[in-house]
RNA sequence: GGGGGAGUGGUGGAAUGGCAGACACAGCAGACUCAAAAUCUGCCGGCCUCACCGGCCGUGAGGGUUCAAGUCCCUCCUCCCCCA
């Protein structure tokens, strides 16, 4: 049979419509299967799918494809993370309904997907958007509050007073509004925070335990050092005119008596009663300024001195008391002591100052250094010195014991203090899960009934870019009976941080219609820990800490008895183009859909794993798309040039028969062995392409026999990397039945794979000489013996002493010789 | 400043102490073609020699361990990410 051009458009969109109209995809949930959860991190839908997407997914499908092949009951679903900000800005931009564009652009994208022939069981698809899904968020909202873990405090936003409204951290840029360019200011409002902190400790725990196998170092270490756990003390330094207590929080108390000065954050409850109206105004300048920049990353450091002095508990020494913009208000006690010369940043503060630096720590082996010869402050442990009774004592002693001093007399205590704090989830916006909550002047915050929920969002809202929030100029939603007293009351109007609703997404898919409950325990729990998560590195924090929260939260709340929500972790890099994360904005994105229409889905996904490990940052390069395509054209071709040969089948074994099947089985050992380690697929393929390039040559020779078994594997293996054109082979070339994802992984066959013989480099002084092929398993001396008598080696022996003969069977030979 | 990762041909990359550059892209030469595209064949790290055989150098720089180092150890440089 002549070979048929590969025709991909045709091919394709024949499978993905048959593959959209069933129920291919659907996990079975009934047991008969060992069950394997893999799971890529659901999309925003922004508009059109981008190419970070197709590289996510298409290792996702790979992995999920070769799981069925496997044997497993695979669940591998998607959803939409469709609340969030994009939605809002265009309303305002285009005046469309945040909702109506949120759910044309779902549709598109599913299109997208479905044509990409992702494995999605699509009878789980949820979007974060509808009530159905998000009352859920309001009923755990209300659960957490039930337990405490759900409460309000004072808390900044970022305001920006020309277009009157509040801006999220992602609406500032260098400290002004992205749209009128005013400087933003930090305005107080009463906002709703999750006690994330009360886990700190077992999250941070975990990551040390069942994470620390299945995730990648580098997002361990990134959590690790978010959360933050420090072991220090606190301290109560006295204020001199009044006696009030300054609580400071110190990692280094043995450091105490070189404390030169106090210094309190600019919101600490204290600086409004210590400083003048003049000193005030300044200290809300450092504060706005704080709020926008200090996100950014090096505000410089600020100053501004109260007037006032405190008492140091230990040396009875008097300490100016400072505001400093480096002093947080969230972490520790908001107050620190200043010790310059233990410590860079109080080095650093006070030099700019003119605050004396006073060094009390001398190196072990060492001079205490002198506050005038001191260029950098000596921040390494040490000896004590000049610190009363401590003096001489080691820094490490002197910790335990000056903290174990400061609590018996009742002016401190040891304390461990974590940089990660409270989740702060309120927002003043439209697109978003409303608070369930209703404020009356008689019975203060009132929850919303369960059998309330959902609490729904209006539809019909203004979306001027002004005022607090868009919701709260609609008086039928605003205006409300107070549930427990029944006089008026109003609504909050603040929505939910949008990484709530990816908190628990992944437990919403095993059960995603319930209407009862936010899922079934039973139907979740055969699935967790998910067996495979994968994602961008860019949620290495937030999503990924958040998350693991929740599942602690709802762990204890009984619902499941998993405490981690993903045991296997992976993190795929970014795609780029000219060196450049691709962006709108840098106008350097590819359109999935023009690489789709001109090369096919299976070639797309192909390039996306073949330029470069997964894990690393690829470059897209459309000569090299194009080699995808070549490679697949040729497959094809030669299959359907082979096709009738492999029908017929029978012939008498060739010398071409048996190279080209270790070849097969050899490619076959090694696929397999990728999808097992590394998941390098850009190797499974290059093996692939091998192979091929071997049964071109070999194709003359092949016996009938031979060319069934090579197609029906290659075809096979195939598959997790170009569905639709594998299944086109199985289904019209190779006439089989079925859909190749119900079909078994192939096996590699360890006898064929097996190379005729060893070929043995033979080394002199370590340099390449000469090579020969032996029998494998062949002695020591034997295959020492024939390295010397090899013509191009005995060359280089000549006239030397053998000094030493490194033999490594069936590996190497390495003669070491000497004059 | 601290923590993490990376640095290999013109390019993407391969090689987990044992043959550096698999596989591919680009390039060059040829076949087919009126021509082009597609396809196929050959060459493709540098230098020396060059008809052939061959030799020397080469994985950011320098040092070390080893019979053997891209790979392990030390020092340094550059780039990226995270945190200050």
């Amino acid at each position: 049979m002549p070979e048929k051009p590969y025709e991909h458009i045709q091919i394709e969109e024949k499978w993905s419509a048959q593959w959209a109209e069933n129920d291919l995809y659907k996990a079975r949930c009934d047991g008969s299967l060992p069950p394997y959860y893999v799971l890529e991190m659901f999309p925003y839908p922004s508009g059109r799918l981008h190419m970070g997407h197709v590289r996510n997914y298409s290792i996702g499908d790979a992995l999920a494809r070769f799981m069925w092949m496997r044997g497993y009951d695979v669940l591998h679903p998607i959803g939409w993370d469709a609340f969030g900000m994009p939605a809002e800005n265009a309303a305002i931009k285009k005046n469309m309904h945040p909702g109506d564009w949120t759910l044309s652009n779902v549709a598109g994208m599913k299109q997208q997907l479905l044509r990409l022939g992702f494995s999605y069981d699509w009878s789980r698809e949820i979007t974060t958007c509808l009530p159905d899904y998000y009352r859920w968020n309001q009923w755990f909202f209300l659960k957490m509050l039930e337990r405490g873990l759900a409460y309000r405090k004072d808390a900044k936003v970022n305001w920006c007073p020309d277009c009157a409204t509040v801006l999220a951290n992602e609406q500032v840029e260098d400290g002004r509004c992205w749209r009128c360019s005013t400087v933003v200011e930090q305005r107080q409002l009463q906002q709703w925070f999750l006690k994330i902190t009360a886990y700190a400790d077992e999250l941070l725990e975990e990551t040390y335990q069942s994470l620390e196998k299945g995730w990648p170092e580098r997002v361990l270490t990134m959590q690790r050092n978010w959360i933050g756990r420090s072991e220090g003390a606190e301290v109560d330094f006295t204020h001199e005119g009044t006696g009030e207590k300054i609580r400071v929080f110190t990692t280094r108390i043995d450091t105490i008596y070189g404390a030169t000065c106090v210094i309190l954050a600019p919101e600490h409850p204290l600086v409004g009663r210590l400083v003048s109206s003049e000193v005030a105004a300044q200290v809300k300048a450092m504060v706005d300024e704080l709020g926008s920049k200090g996100r950014t990353g090096d505000a410089e450091k600020a100053g501004l001195f109260t007037g006032h002095y405190a008492i140091n508990p230990f040396s009875g020494g008097k300490a100016p008391i400072w505001i400093g913009n480096f002093v947080l208000m969230g972490y520790g006690t908001g107050a620190i002591m200043a010790v310059p010369a233990h410590d860079e940043r109080d080095f650093e503060f006070c030099k700019q100052y003119g605050i004396p630096i006073r060094p009390v720590i001398r190196p072990v082996d060492g001079e205490l250094a002198t506050a005038a010869t001191m260029k950098h402050a000596f921040t390494e442990y040490g000896v004590c010195e000049n610190t009363g009774q401590w003096s001489g004592m080691k820094t490490e002693e002197a910790r335990k014991a000056m903290a174990a001093h400061a609590a018996k007399e009742g002016f401190g205590t040891a304390s461990i203090t974590f940089r990660i704090k409270d989740w702060g989830i309120s927002r003043q916006r439209y697109w978003g899960t409303p608070i369930p909550v209703i404020h009356c002047k008689k019975c203060g915050v009132v929850p919303v009934p369960y059998a309330q929920l959902p609490v729904e969002l209006p539809y019909k809202v203004e979306f001027t870019g002004k005022g607090r929030s868009p919701l709260a100029n609609v008086r039928e939603f605003v205006n409300v009976a107070c549930p427990a007293c029944q006089g008026p009351a109003q609504r909050e109007t603040d929505t939910m941080d949008t990484f709530i609703d990816s908190s628990w997404y992944f437990y919403r898919f095993c059960d995603p219609k319930n209407t009862e409950a936010p899922f079934d325990p039973a139907k979740v729990a055969p699935w967790f820990p998910i067996d495979q998560y994968i994602g961008g590195v860019t949620h290495a924090i937030l999503h990924l800490i958040y998350s693991r929260f929740w599942t602690k939260v709802m762990r204890d709340m009984g619902l499941i008895s998993n405490s981690e929500p993903v045991r296997n972790l992976f993190t795929q890099g970014m795609v780029q183009l000219g060196g450049k994360a691709m962006s709108k904005s840098r106008g350097n994105v590819v359109d999935p859909d023009e690489m789709v229409q001109k090369y096919g889905a299976d070639t797309c996904r192909l390039f996306t794993l073949f330029a470069a490990p997964p894990e690393k940052d690829m470059e897209w390069n459309e000569s090299s798309v194009q080699g995808q395509h070549r490679f697949l054209s040729r497959v094809y071709r030669f299959v359907s040039r082979n096709t009738d040969k492999a029908r017929q089948g029978g012939g008498e074994a060739t010398a071409e028969d048996r190279k080209a099947l270790r070849k097969l089985h050899q490619t076959l050992e090694k696929v397999t062995a990728d999808f097992d380690s590394r998941w390098h697929f850009n190797t499974s393929i290059a093996a692939m392409m091998e192979l091929l390039n071997t049964l071109e040559e070999m194709e003359a020779g092949l016996s009938g026999n031979a060319v069934a078994q090579i197609l029906e594997k290659l075809c096979l293996m195939l598959h997790p990397f170009a569905p639709f054109l594998s299944q086109e082979i199985w289904s019209v070339e190779l006439g089989r039945e079925g859909q190749l994802i119900r079909q078994g992984w192939p096996a590699h066959d360890p006898e064929l794979a097996k190379d005729e013989g060893a070929e043995i480099p033979i080394q002199v002084n370590g340099k390449l000489r000469s090579r020969i092929v032996v029998p494998f398993g062949i002695s020591r001396d034997q295959l020492e013996q024939l390295a010397q008598a090899d013509e191009k080696v005995r060359a280089h022996l000549d006239g030397k002493q053998v000094v030493k003969v490194i033999i490594v069977p069936d590996k190497l030979v390495n003669i070491v010789v000497k004059g």
